[in-house]
DNA sequence: TATGAATGAGGATTCATTCAT
DNA sequence: GATGAATGAATCCTCATTCAT
C-alpha cells in the first residue's frame, strides 16, 4: 500500500524565533557556500517539503558538513525561510519594472506574463512558490513576509496601472479593479497543476496564461 | 539487567471511561471510530500537513488510543490517502448534478460555485483541497486519484455544457473552451489565499468567484 | 542488507510463575482445542522461536479467536512450557522400552537409534528438541523439566544396560560409561546441523547415526 | 495542541562525561567503539537472544547513546551478523593451524581439541556459537557464512589429514572418514549442554572431549 | 572556520493481554 | 465458553543539533 518512501517525522514547526544571522557574509568563499547551501536546500525543500527533507542530504548535495549548515544558518526553519526570502525578493523588482512602463493594458499585462513564464515558471522559482503554498500556513512568519515582500508591492505596482487603464477606458471598472489578484491567478494554478498532474496531463502554461488574457481583455485581433 | 518482571501489556483495567454499554451493534461503533479517527486527521493534518503529524495526536484527538489505529488503517500514509479520498468523493456527486442541469451557463456557473462555496470553501474541505496541494507531489498515486476522481470528473462534466453554450451564442470558441480550468480557477486561489494570507488581508471568497464570473460572462445586468 | 524480516520485539524471559493451569480440560471439544493450538504454537514457535512468535498467528493457525488462547493458557509463556511439555514426555517412554530389552548392546543401540529415528527425528519433535536447546537458556524451568523428564530419564535407563554390556564385554569400561552423552550426541548434531545446514549440505540422519555406532562398537560384520 | 515551542535535540551540552580529550587518533577511537559495541552485543544477544535484545540496552552496555550504534551498524540485524562474523572468523584460522601439522593423528587430534577448549570453549565465543544454533535457522544467510566460513574450511582441513591417518594405519576408512562432523560433535554438545544443564548437571568439557578421543582412537596407553 | 561523530528526544509501529459482547 | 476490538507499553530507527577536533 504504501505510495512513497516519505515517511519522516518532523519537528514542529515555528515560533517567535528572532536572531537573523549575519546578513552579510564575509569573505567570496564565504558567500559561495552560504550559496551553495541556499541551492541544495532549495532542490531538498521542493522534493520533500519542509519537514521531511533532512539537513543531511542538504549538506550532501551542497558539498558541505552538516555542521557547516549551522555556521551560515540558525537553523532548520532559519535555512527555510532564508531560502524563501533569497529567492523571491529579486522577481519583484523584474516583474515592478514590467508594471511601471507606459503602454497600453494589455501589452504591459503580456509582458509581466512573460516575465513570469521566464522569471519564475521557467526556473526553480516555482517551486518556492509551491512550497510558500505548502508550508506558509504551518510559518505564519514567512506567509507575512511573502505577503509583504511579494504580494502586496505587485499589488501595489498594479493599481495605479489599472486605474490608469480604466480611465483610458482599456478596461472596465470591474472584477480586475476589485480583485486584482484575478490576473495572477492562472499562474499559481498552472504551477500548482503541473506539480500535481504534470505526468498526467500537462498544462501549457504560456498558453493557459495567454489564454486567461484573452479572457480578460478579449481576443487579440492579430498575434 | 534490569530484567523487569511484572511487565505488563494490555487492556488496561477500565478506569473511569466512556461506558461502552451502548447497545449499537458492532459494525455501527467501528464505523463510527473510523470516522473519528478519520475527522481527528483532518483536524492534524491540515494543521501540520503529512510529515510533522503524530498519529499519537490523532489518537487523542479520536479518543482513541494509539494501537486502535492501525486496526482501521494500515499505517499514517494509508490514513492520509483515505482521509482525502473519504472526503473528496462526495462533492462531485454535487458538482456533477450542478453543472448537469440544463439552464444558462451564466445561472449554472452560478450554481456551481454555490455548491463549491456551500461544500468546499464553507467546510474542512477547502483544508483536504490544501493538503492536495501540498502533499499531492509527494504522493503520486493521491494526485493521480485527485485527478481521476474529481478534476477529471468535473471536466467530463464541463465540456457538453460549455459547447452547448457555445452553440447558444453565449459564450465564445476561446479561452474557457480550451483551458476550463480556468474556470475553477478562483476558488483555488481562494482556498490558498486564505490559507496564506487570511489573517493579514482576507479575501471574500464569495466576492471573489462572483467577480471572476463577471470577468468570463460579462457583468449581470441586475444584481 | 536485511537478512530476514524477524525482527520482532520481545517481552522479557522468565520468573517464577507458579499458575499451571488445569491440567486436563473437561469436554472433548475443549480438549481438542488445547491440542489445535498445541500444535499451531509447535509450527510458529520452531519457524520463529519464541520472542518473534505472534500469538495471533497461534491463533489463526488454530483456527480460533486470540483471546481462546488465554482461556487455555495463562500467558505466551506458558504456552510455550505446555507445548515442550507436551511433546517430549511421551518419547521417553518409548526410548525407555527400546533400552530395556536384554539383547545384545549393539542391538540395543541400534533398536534406540531406530526410536530417535522415527519418533524424533522423523517428526515434528526434531523442533521441540531444537526449542530446547535454542531457548532453554533463558528458561532455566524449562531446561531443568527437560533434564528431569528427559535426559535424566533416559541416562537412567542407560546405566545398567551400559553396566551389563560392561560385564558381558561387550564394552570397554571408559568413555562411554564416563559420558553416556557420547551415545546421544550424533542424534542431537544431525537435528543441529540439518536445521542449519540441511539447504547447502545435508546431512543423512541415519547414516551419521550408524556410523557413530559403528565408532562406538567397531564396524558390522555382516548387515 | 501543546506544541513544545523549546524542542531541542542533538548533542548535550557536556554532563561530567569521560573525557573524550584523549590524543588518540580519530580512526582509533572509532575502532574501539565499535568493538565496544560489538562486545556488548555479544553480552545482550547471548543472554537473550536476538529478538529479545534490545538495543537500548547494548548502547548502555557499550557507554554509547542509542544512536551511536547506527553509526557503526546498518541496523539490529546488521550488528548480529557482524558480531558473529567478527567472531568466529578468527578461530578457523588457529584451528586450520593445529590440524596441518604432521604428527600422528592423535597428537593432532589433540592439538585441535585443545584449541577448542581454549579459544572457543573457554571464551564468548561458545555463546557465539549457541547463537548462531538458535537464530541461524531464521537467518538463512548467517548459516551459511557459518557453513562457509567456518565449518566448510575446518572440514576441508580435516580430509587430507584423515586421509594421510588412514594410509599411516592410524584409522580405519570408516564412520569418521565420511561424516568428519563426528569429530566434533562433543564440542558441540558440552556447549550445548553446558548452556542448558551447567547448573544442575555440569559436563567437564574437558574429560568429555577427552574420552570422546577415547572412544575414536582408542584408549591412550598411558596419561 | 569546517568537520562529522555523537547524542537522545521523538515518533511509527507491533503485539501480549484484557474484557465487553 | 468464545470472540476479537481495544489498549498502550515497548522498541526500532531517524535526524536536528552540538561540540571536540
Amino acid at each position: 500500500m504504501a505510495v512513497n518512501p516519505t515517511r519522516r517525522r518532523g519537528r514542529r514547526p515555528q515560533r517567535g524565533r528572532k536572531r537573523p544571522n549575519s546578513p552579510r557574509p564575509r569573505t567570496a568563499r564565504q558567500s559561495e557556500r552560504r550559496e551553495a547551501i541556499l541551492a541544495a536546500a532549495l532542490e531538498e525543500f521542493s522534493a520533500r517539503g519542509f519537514a521531511a527533507t533532512r539537513l543531511d542530504d542538504v549538506a550532501h548535495r551542497a558539498g558541505v558538513a552538516k555542521g557547516t549548515i549551522y555556521l551560515y544558518f540558525h537553523d532548520k526553519e532559519n535555512l527555510f525561510q532564508e531560502l524563501i526570502r533569497s529567492q523571491l525578493s529579486p522577481v519583484v523588482g523584474s516583474l515592478q519594472a514590467a508594471l511601471g512602463t507606459d503602454r497600453s493594458l494589455r501589452e504591459v499585462a503580456e509582458q509581466a506574463a512573460e516575465v513570469f513564464l521566464r522569471e519564475i515558471y521557467g526556473t526553480r522559482r516555482k517551486d518556492v512558490i509551491r512550497l510558500v503554498i505548502s508550508e506558509g500556513p504551518r510559518f505564519p512568519q514567512l506567509a507575512e513576509f511573502y505577503y509583504r515582500e511579494v504580494i502586496a508591492r505587485i499589488i501595489a505596482a498594479l493599481r495605479p496601472m489599472l486605474q490608469r487603464a480604466v480611465e483610458r477606458g482599456e478596461l472596465r471598472a470591474g472584477a480586475v479593479i476589485r480583485f486584482p489578484q484575478l490576473l495572477g491567478a492562472p499562474g499559481i494554478i498552472a504551477i500548482v497543476w503541473n506539480a500535481l498532474f504534470g505526468k498526467i496531463d500537462p498544462l501549457d502554461a504560456r498558453a493557459f496564461v495567454s489564454a486567461h488574457l484573452d479572457l480578460v481583455f478579449g481576443e487579440r485581433k492579430a498575434p
